[in-house]
DNA sequence: AAATAAATTAATCATTTGATTAATTTATTT
DNA sequence: AAATAAATTAATCAAATGATTAATTTATTT
């Protein structure tokens, strides 16, 4: 027993890019080997590059889905323009805690590799996609003497920041694996109920 | 004109120090090339070697420098017996903004680092640290329904996490990097006052 | 000033790593 | 079934990379 991932029956090329999920995304691009990705998927080394040419290249591939799957959560609910504020609030925390439960590492590899490669968010507009978005709207119409960005980056900040900072959370046995999910899950009532507190005050 | 922290006057150990704590702390231990170092430091790359052995011993050098940096900050202000709760709130976040502002790749690189070697915490113990300080006490006894830990996430999530997100919030033009700064300035002020009010709540 | 130690350099090594090639096997088409 | 295309493999390459060595220069001690 070793393998998990890569089901017996998928193709090759899917078998590749499976493991190439799970090894970028754990270990980042620059400690990844391109022969890691290539044991795990339990194929020849010469096939990542017959089907994807380059590690750079395979890179792209799940870098574009895990940026898709990152925000793509978010575009719908802050752009809905019949959903009320707290109802947005409620969603974006729910969504995320559930994603980011079954996907932890998601957050880390996100902005670690953004950093790296500034080029990849020009292509998704991210914050384009917020600043204009009718969360904003809805915020600055709340709490107008304050920046809606604050808000927004404080709800996400709540949500995400528990898994950025699960290592350190988790070194001790004072909170084991599953504690640390009944938690997150607590915060989907919590982070609401605080995030609206927040945006009263003052 | 290329070089700018290490000064003409420094030692050859210490210019390949300074240069070894900025290149690792942007780029990460894997992504870092030990002639990356060598190159900045203005030195030979066997100097490298000469001094500190192998790439590994000189990034656990930095690595303890920056995680006393990072969590010795912390630690005397959340084990304060004589502060009040909510004056340690504002230790906390106004000198990690202050901080922060001053070393923005200080969050990403330590954990991301963090996760791939997990010995280092336990050196550390930062956990416990924490889990057995003043600040808990206090959080308990004013908000004994919830978890104490849950604060203490929730402030250094909204302390920390908009520079761990700054790649993205910064995608745009909307937002140069004094305006970052100048909003960082601000949580200063409102993380206290909504932390204060999540306390409340409920 | 001579002798010794420390610092620095250029050249080189051994491994690792991304990638390719040529041959072989398997599948598909005619 | 023969011919052709696609998939797979083992072997190998070239460049990158961490590290060492031997020689040279600079500083320190005697």
């Amino acid at each position: 027993m070793a393998k998990s991932k890569p089901s017996k029956t998928a193709s090759a090329e899917e078998k590749i890019k499976e493991a190439a999920r799970h090894v970028f995304t754990k270990k980042g691009y620059a400690a990844t080997r391109t022969r890691d990705i290539a044991e795990e998927a339990g194929i020849n080394l010469a096939l990542l590059n017959y089907y994807f040419r380059s590690k750079e290249k395979l890179f792209g591939i799940v870098m574009e889905e895990r940026m898709a799957q990152f925000f793509g959560l978010i575009t719908p609910i802050v752009n809905d323009v019949n959903s009320t504020l707290d109802r947005k609030i409620e969603l974006i925390v729910s969504y995320y805690v559930d994603m980011l439960l079954q996907n932890p590492d998601l957050p880390l590899f996100i902005m670690s590799e953004l950093r790296h490669d500034s080029d990849l968010f020009r292509k998704f507009q991210v914050q384009n996609l917020i600043i204009n978005s009718h969360l904003i709207l809805q915020l600055k119409e709340k709490q107008p003497s304050i920046h809606p960005l604050h808000f927004v980056v404080s709800i996400l900040g709540l949500t995400i920041f528990p898994f950025i900072a699960k290592p350190i959370i988790q070194s001790t046995d004072a909170l084991n694996s599953q504690m640390f999910a009944a938690m997150m899950e607590e915060r989907k009532k919590l982070v609401p109920k605080w995030a609206k507190a927040m945006i009263k005050v003052k």
